[in-house]
DNA sequence: GCCCAGGAGTGTG
DNA sequence: CACACTCATGGG
């Protein structure tokens, strides 16, 4: 079953393609293709509109409020680069990512995936993720499976962990499911940014830049500014700001307020973009 | 082979 | 609070 949706502005290659997400995988035609919940779920972005296609059949009801929450399409995205534009660093390069959007990724899934991210590069996190995927959670078609739930993933070993080349992550995910619960999930969910973030943070494995991915990627919040060393870089070279996650993280906050993730989301993507193409978007 | 990765935890000054 | 050190491993 094929069906469309209108999400603009949208550049779906910029967004699911800059590292925010480790599911999507590129086809040859151009087309993307990713997990949501149960779903598989094919994206090609003809304009304002996106074709979707999802699997199994039956699920494609569902489908498209998936791919909406993922994708965030009620954000007024025009709002939030109208006022980021104001900041004179960030003014000229803006119009070329208008169609780079913050994903909305499941909150378990989401604080699995980054403290898997702690000291690994995307490739290897995308296939640590994958392992798990496939060894611990449940079919959705042949060879896809969803990210393993909190019960599902309770089930595994640390060595089992281990043996999904986690490295030292595997024991964080082993206490992960064990200091978690869905119940606990669900009241998280209704937190403000400070409650949440400094919940976050007494997990373990969960430090600063974990607490932060989780809250903007997994629940949402927009004022969160997560920092790794690409945002550091930026904000060194941009912004002349260095010193502590604490200090660096007030900046950002002084400086871009509710906004503060997306001015993130448009400093990573050109950090990378510069490191991979010499391309910059951003003057200092 | 070498380098480093979307850091966190722990101990020390 | 700031720094140093370790962690376990694979992708580029």
């Amino acid at each position: 079953m094929r069906f469309t949706t209108e999400i603009a502005p949208l550049d779906l290659d910029q967004t699911l393609g800059c590292g925010q997400t480790f599911r999507w995988r590129q086809q040859p035609d151009g087309s993307w293709l990713g997990p949501l919940e149960d779903c598989l779920i094919g994206l090609r972005q003809n304009g304002a509109r996106l074709l979707i296609e999802a699997r199994p059949s039956g699920s494609e009801r569902s489908a498209k409020r998936l791919v909406r929450t993922h994708l965030r399409a009620e954000d007024d995205v025009v709002k939030v680069q109208r006022v980021l534009a104001r900041d004179p660093v960030l003014a000229a390069g803006i119009p070329r990512v208008t169609g780079l959007r913050i994903v909305k990724i499941d909150s378990w899934e989401c604080l699995c995936s980054f403290t898997l991210a702690t000291y690994a590069n995307i490739p290897r996190i995308s296939k640590m993720i994958e392992t798990l995927a496939q060894r611990f959670g449940h079919n959705i078609v042949e060879g896809v499976s969803a990210f393993p739930s909190l019960s599902e993933l309770s089930r595994a070993t640390v060595n089992e962990l281990s043996d999904c080349g986690l490295g030292y992550r595997a024991r964080y995910i082993h206490d992960l499911c064990r200091s978690v619960d869905s119940r606990k999930l669900r009241r998280m969910e209704s937190l403000e940014y400070d409650d949440l973030r400094s919940e976050l943070m007494d997990l373990p494995g969960v430090g600063d830049k974990v607490a932060d991915c989780v809250a903007l990627f997994g629940f949402g919040k927009l004022e969160s500014f997560p920092i790794d060393v690409w945002i550091e870089r930026a904000l060194a070279r941009l912004f002349r700001q260095r010193g502590s996650y604490r200090k660096l993280r007030k900046f950002a906050t002084d400086r871009w307020g509710p906004y503060a993730g997306y001015a993130q989301e448009y400093l990573y993507y050109n950090e990378r973009a510069r490191a991979s193409t010499g391309a910059c978007l951003f003057t200092e």
